[in-house]
RNA sequence: GGGCGAGUAGCUCAGUUGGUUAGAGCACCUGCCUUACAAGCAGGGGGUCAGGGGUUCGAGUCCCUUUUCGCCCA
């Protein structure tokens, strides 16, 4: 019980609500309670080193939404946050404010510490260890801003429970994953073509690829036939000539059926390859005749799996074309010594230069037809590459995919999808699977692959026998710690060890958010508590990685769902309707908009926008939401001092008794039996917006039709049934409101209660156990009409709302008119109508219910 | 090229299984200092529900088609 502030002002609310809410902790999970009790959210762990934008306040917002909902309803929330800091852009940020750059090969140097003050130019070499405690440094203080912006926003987030996808336990959740993978067959190490970009120098999956469209060139370049004979191809890629291994055309192309099963010969390196149909040759692009290279594109790859053809690796992982040799295999050639000539003015040259040469050497050799010919072609590239992807062979883990796309399915069928078409996407990206999951990354700061390999008498790796880590061990790193059975002087030497210098795709340990939350694998008990959990909120741009990833770790765990719901909230577009992007350079940063407008108005905008939908950013939404708040602060304080005017206390719903209270409950049972169920559904917005429908009406209409008899003096059924009411509805609404505006309604609620609102119950039918039966459902519509139209007529007369009505003539039918009967004083009471004025009089009122007339006085001092 | 979603008032958005005259807020116009609130209250104007066709007694809603935008994929 406290003093009623006469103003609000939201920064010095916000910011101590904030810090008592981290003090009483009841935004804490109780271990203790069973799972059945238990409202389990897989919290999307943001990457600290991107910026900040108003899209994450939206998104997070709707999560806390429903779990604010959820810990109403009794739910003991478990809501964990997590930092994601693998991966390349801290990487990047590292290497800039500490001057350092990663070598895997040192030896971790424990006595190292990073200096922001060096001298630029003077880059250090450092261990892998070394280079990811730098990084632990940098994330730290990222990881405390988004804290600091969470917590002002009000997210219900149980802080004790958060992660870094770095630290040593996720480190050790991932490498079990792997292990536990191994142990299953569910992931292999192969050579193999792989998608490659040559400036991370680093492999990448199909999730992380995009293709863009570009202008390109097609050379054509004749090709001799053995025994006689010419064709032309056209090529986008004449650099890899070399590489040639195949010419194709399609099966049914009459140009060209005479020559499948001959031999055509390369110009320059005279290298003699077979001519063959293949489905994948387009008889309308170029000349219909293409040459298959290892490899040009994915088309080159799909075909040489299942060809049988060697392998011509020309493209180095740097971009440069390797140094090889004509006349030994594969590099067959009728005439080596011409050919080397030729590859030797490329060989070391990047893939650029490459070309130009090439075409040059083609021209002089006569074989280049004609000028190139300009096309635009879609090209594969790495998300955040800036150059095409290149297939490159080499040795990379994986985890089996395509064997299990049905298998994939019918989970993500088992999941609840908000909305539900979002399930296709999931569903779509499955179906579209062409390559197992790529998981080996060749950069630095990530979790290890926990596995060395014996060193063969001649200093090689042996791939074929790794030496995985004990469970026991990890978190390992295979370049610092030393397999078992080995001591440290024996890494790297013959008939020694050597570590995997690899690490993990950094969606292979983000994948496994739930089990780092449950800690799978470690707590049993506490696994079973919160696994599989109620929801996984997140956006739609990453269904195909996260949502993905999560789905296949979970079953091929534990053969389940990871979560029963998947949420999906939609982007911030800005007022252009374009999608907010860094480099659009139209993103807004969200720090400001909470001290302008207050957490609960930031929160109000983001409530209003349904999962799945897409919002144009709109401030003048928030001031909508500032409106909101000061009117329930205004009204709670209002409506408080009614209820305790003069001595008079509030009772329970008992109490009310009068009809239109009675009435009014009758609606207000109903609006909860609808946000109920809009909340239970995950629609908070639908539960928002009914909430607010009813409060403003509830204001207007109600709260003015029982004022007069709210004031009496004496205690009198009426009065009582008024301030139970009052007490009903207020009470209701504020809790209705309390998951969107947390620190408003907690304010109001800490006057009269001694518990934060956000543990009291969710209203319930029970709380409705009125005095009464509602004779008339519609007398408080038949009250509210009538009031309405008395105040048109004074609107109309240009008077005040408080002037006198002389003569209110009401006709309608019957029915409705018995309803206002009953009601009738507290009408002509807010109204102020003369008491003896009033007519009723039954008849047809046509499309309205009632038809009224109204005759303001002469003067306002009648009343 | 394929898939998904969207197009409703000047703007931002609701509109449930098809059912009175399509709603809200903002903006605009008019009036009102009424003892919770002028960041308020009472009113008003403003819509060919993207276009066309169909089903139906009845379509913003269902079907077909055209078109524009966004996203995902190739």
């Amino acid at each position: 019980m406290s003093e009623i502030p006469q103003k609000y002002d939201h920064n010095a609310a916000e910011e101590r609500w904030m810090k008592l809410w981290e003090e009483s902790g009841i935004y804490r999970w109780d271990p203790t309670r069973s799972r059945l009790e238990t409202f389990v959210v897989d919290t999307p762990p943001p990457t600290v080193s991107g910026s900040l934008h108003v899209g994450h306040v939206f998104s997070y917002t709707h999560q806390d939404l429903i779990v604010r909902y959820q810990r109403m309803r009794g739910k003991n929330i478990a809501y964990p946050m997590g930092w994601d800091d693998n991966g390349l852009p801290t990487e990047r940020r590292v290497q800039n404010i500490f001057g350092i750059r990663c070598n895997p090969r040192l030896p971790y140097a424990p006595d190292w510490k990073p200096r922001r003050d060096k001298p630029d130019n003077d880059v250090e070499e450092v261990s892998r260890r070394n280079f990811i405690e730098a990084c632990a440094l940098v994330t730290v203080e990222d990881e405390a801003a988004f804290e600091a912006l969470w917590r002002r926003l009000g997210l219900s987030v149980d802080w004790r429970e958060t992660y870094a996808t770095i630290d040593a336990h996720c480190r050790k959740i991932s490498q079990l994953s792997f292990l536990d993978l191994v142990a299953k067959g569910q992931v292999y190490q192969v050579e193999a073509p792989t998608m490659w970009d040559i400036d991370f120098q680093t492999a990448v999956a199909q999730a992380e690829v995009e293709d863009r469209e570009r202008d390109s060139f097609y050379h054509d370049i004749r090709f001799q036939v053995e025994g006689g004979g010419d064709f032309v191809i056209s090529t986008t890629r004449p650099e890899l000539l070399a590489a040639c291994v195949a010419v194709a055309a399609h099966p049914d192309d009459e140009r060209f059926k005479p020559l499948f099963g001959k031999r055509a010969i390369t110009p320059l390196f005279h290298a003699a390859v077979p001519i063959v149909p293949a489905g994948h040759a387009d008889p309308e692009k170029g000349t219909g005749i293409l040459m298959v290279c290892t490899f040009g594109d994915s088309a080159d790859v799909d075909f040489w799996k299942k060809s049988g053809l060697p392998l011509k690796q020309v493209v180095g992982l740097q971009g440069t074309l390797l140094s090889v040799t004509f006349g030994t295999e594969p590099f067959t050639s009728l005439d080596p010594a011409a050919a080397q000539a030729a590859y030797d003015q490329l060989a070391g040259q990047h893939l650029k230069k490459a070309r130009a040469r090439v075409v040059e050497l083609l021209a002089e050799a006569g074989a280049g037809v004609g000028e190139p010919r300009p096309t635009r072609q879609f090209v594969k590239f790495y998300e955040k590459g800036d150059r095409p992807l290149e297939f490159v062979s080499s040795r990379q883990w994986f985890i089996r995919l395509l064997e299990h796309k049905e298998k994939l399915l019918e989970m993500s069928r088992k999941i609840e999808w908000h909305p539900s078409h979002m399930r296709l996407r999931v569903e779509h990206w499955i179906e579209g699977l062409n390559q197992d999951w790529a998981v080996s990354r060749q950069r630095y700061f990530g979790v290890a692959f926990p596995v060395w390999y014996p060193v063969d008498q001649d200093g090689q790796p042996d791939h074929e026998h790794p030496i995985y880590a004990s469970r026991e061990s990890l978190p390992v790193d295979p370049l610092s710690d030393v397999p078992p059975g080995y001591t440290e002087s024996q890494r790297n030497q013959p008939g020694g060890f050597s570590g995997d210098p690899d690490v993990m795709d950094t969606w292979a340990t983000s994948s496994l958010s739930p089990q780092i939350m449950s800690h799978w694998g470690i707590d049993p008990k506490r696994h079973g508590r919160l696994f599989p959990m109620d929801v996984r909120p997140q956006s739609h741009e990453i269904i195909r990685t996260w949502a993905f990833y999560t789905i296949v770790k979970a079953w091929m765990h534990e053969d389940t769902i990871p979560w029963k719901n998947v949420t999906i909230s939609g982007w911030i577009l800005d007022p252009d309707r374009k999608k907010m992007s860094k480099s659009r350079g139209n993103v807004v940063t969200p720090g400001h908009l909470l001290e302008k407008h207050s957490s609960d108005s930031v929160r109000y905008w983001a409530a209003r926008a349904r999962l799945g939908t897409d919002t144009a950013f709109d401030e003048k939404v928030m001031e909508q939401g500032s409106k909101l708040r000061t009117k329930l602060f205004n009204a709670s304080k209002f409506v408080l001092g009614v209820m305790e005017r003069s001595g008079a206390r509030a009772g329970g719903p008992d109490q009310i008794t009068h009809p239109l209270d009675l009435a009014m409950a009758a609606n207000l049972s109903e609006l909860v039996r609808q946000a109920t169920e809009s909340f239970d559904r995950f629609d908070y917005a639908g539960a928002l917006s009914a909430t607010e429908d009813f409060f403003w009406n509830f204001c207007d209409d109600y709260v003015e039709l029982v004022k007069r008899r709210s004031y009496e003096e004496v205690d009198s059924p009426g009065r009582r049934s008024a301030l139970a009411a009052l007490k009903l509805g207020l009470e209701s609404l504020l809790r209705l409101f309390a998951p969107t505006m947390p620190y408003v309604t907690e304010e109001i609620w800490s006057w009269r209660h001694p518990g934060s609102i956000h543990k009291a119950a969710w209203p319930s039918e029970d709380e409705f156990a009125t005095g009464g039966r509602v004779e008339h459902p519609q007398a408080y519509a038949c009250a509210v009409e009538v009031l309405r139209k008395a105040r048109m007529a004074k609107t109309e007369g240009k008077k005040n709302l408080r002037w006198p009505i002389a003569r209110l003539e009401v006709m309608g039918k019957e029915e409705d008119l018995a309803a206002l009967r009953t009601v009738l004083d507290d009408v002509l009471q807010a109204g102020a109508v003369e008491s003896d004025g009033v007519t009723l009089q039954a008849g047809e009122p046509g499309s309205e219910r009632f038809v009224v007339q109204a005759v303001l006085a002469e003067t306002a001092g009648a009343s």
